[in-house]
DNA sequence: CGGCATCCCCTCAGATACTG
DNA sequence: CAGTATCTGAGGGGATGCCG
């Protein structure tokens, strides 16, 4: 039985916690910025262009995303195959708000290294 | 050696990773959005508000958030101690786009946990 | 009260190999 | 090309116990 306490309590009805199991990972917020450059992209583009991500991962994220219906997925019944991925308007919604977070994150990201390195050597 | 291709190359240096890594896990915005709320809170009383979280990831959260100098940790040398935490600056200018992600999940929650269903049903 | 140290489980993510 | 399938190791995170 799990804990029910606090303003953050229930995990099926608070935004804040099904919204940061879901994003809250370490690839999601990449895809969606991959994807919020440009109009669509395949598999490999993505998987080229976040860089460092396995193609594991990159399959479950955008299967959540898709889920979500955060992102599109159109199969093209070609030989070889392609698949192309695009944000729905759900997705470009959503991107708004993280585009603020990168922007804080640029503004503050070097003032934050500092701080660490300070916090480190006490 | 890490693979270094893509847009989001270098873990160092690119601001989204870096922000990433630290509030892309389970308990920060929590946390944030805990203080956010109030001037200042002691530990058990964040213990408690955020309900579920367990000492040992309250703790290491919150020493990565002082780190960052997102959180400021005044300690008043009392018999029995007290320890109280409060926002710094920093903190609140990245509560304001933390509060945009929260908006848009309380606005979209509805719809995407049908589209999860509606997913998992095909 | 507000931690830190230890133990331990068990998930998650990486590597690799294979398929339609 | 765009994935699945399987194995495996690291580490995130819970439970417990001790300390200033």
């Amino acid at each position: 039985m799990e804990k029910e306490l606090g303003i953050f309590s229930g995990y099926e009805t608070c935004p804040v916690r099904n919204v940061l199991d879901r994003f809250g990972d370490k690839w999601s917020v990449l895809v969606l910025l991959a994807l919020g450059g440009v109009e669509k992209m395949r598999f490999n583009e993505l998987y080229k262009t976040i860089g460092s991500i396995s193609q594991k991962m990159l399959t479950s994220t955008l299967r959540v995303l898709e889920a979500d219906g955060l992102v599109s997925r159109t199969i093209y019944p070609e030989i070889p195959p392609r698949v192309e991925y695009k944000l729905t308007e759900r997705g470009k919604s959503l991107l708004v708000y993280i585009h603020g977070l990168v922007g804080w994150a640029k503004e503050n990201m070097e003032a934050i290294k500092e701080s660490r390195e300070q916090f480190d050597r006490r």
